[in-house]
DNA sequence: CTGTATCCCAGCGGATACTG
DNA sequence: CAGTATCCGCTGGGATACAG
């Protein structure tokens, strides 16, 4: 491999220690990144935790609010609930009877930059030709947008990135 | 509404203008959020772009490193270049035959913050007794974790987010 | 080595009908 | 209003076999 990178213009992840040997992720098992998708993974999943983050709480708004299907907003918030993403309470407004409304645990509330990233990536396919909802900062109006940090506060692009094996 | 709230500890987006009228979502048709899991929804197109971004070229290696079917691989590597997600492109080592690889576009590496954010987000469920891989700052070591800004530059929390309808 | 063709199964999501 | 039960089509993903 004398002349390694034919595309060295084109930024990847560098790999550190043990990740370095190409077939030691096979070893590493499950990513993280896998076991997301096993929760969040659906579209249902993701369009009630966005009514959520919208204020939706009673399921009728829900099901309405998302467009699935009566069974499906069922299924789901039930998985959803057995997962902590949401809590199911019930509540009683003064003089109606009793009702229930699902919100956001903190673990749900948690993929909130998921949510932005989502949002803002599927801008970026298909033209903006497109009506649809945008997120912006409250106080001064400007687009969300995902960003890429490091627990040390700097902002970390691609070129900067390293992939280990957790230490555990 | 006299008394709106009876969570307000419970943070969610505040909606602005028309959305505020709660059905106007449904009018609006399909959230941006919902083209992106059309794209990358599936467990196979992240797990490819995943290991684009660790470096992997060829199919083999996508193949092994991803663990999907070759199948799956296949048709889903294809899907992923009519998106304009990567890019098949012919190259030969001196000496060696012609062979095709796979390299993210443009379009491709924007899904680093949600990579991160699917990552980092996965780590936080079922413990963190696990091997796996973690990505982190290679110039410091700290590990990555998604943010969530807007364009103007602020970090902006869950509770000064605005959805509205884009004005379009 | 880099795929494609075919067959199969499980899970997601919708439609309809029915309960408290 | 807030679900559940049942059925059903579609797609995602794997296994096997085959091709350039």
């Amino acid at each position: 491999m004398g002349h390694v990178d034919l595309h060295s213009q084109d930024a990847v992840f560098t790999r550190a220690g043990e990740f370095a040997d190409r077939d030691a992720f096979t070893a590493a098992g499950w990513c993280a990144m896998e076991r997301s998708l096993e929760v969040v993974g659906t579209r249902s999943a993701m369009m009630l935790v966005r009514e959520a983050f919208y204020g939706g709480r009673r399921f009728d708004d829900l099901v309405r609010r998302t467009g699935l299907a009566e069974t499906v907003a069922s299924k789901r918030l039930r998985q959803l609930v057995a997962d902590g993403l949401m809590e199911r309470s019930p509540y009683r407004e003064p003089g109606a009877r009793t009702r229930y409304e699902y919100v956001l645990t903190e673990r749900g509330r948690a993929l909130f930059p998921l949510l932005v990233a989502l949002m803002r990536w599927g801008r970026t396919i298909q033209g903006d030709a497109h009506g649809g909802v945008e997120l912006a900062h409250a106080d001064c109006g400007a687009l969300l947008v995902p960003a890429v940090r490091c627990e040390a506060g700097h902002d970390v692009p691609i070129e900067e990135t390293e992939a280990r094996l957790a230490s555990s």
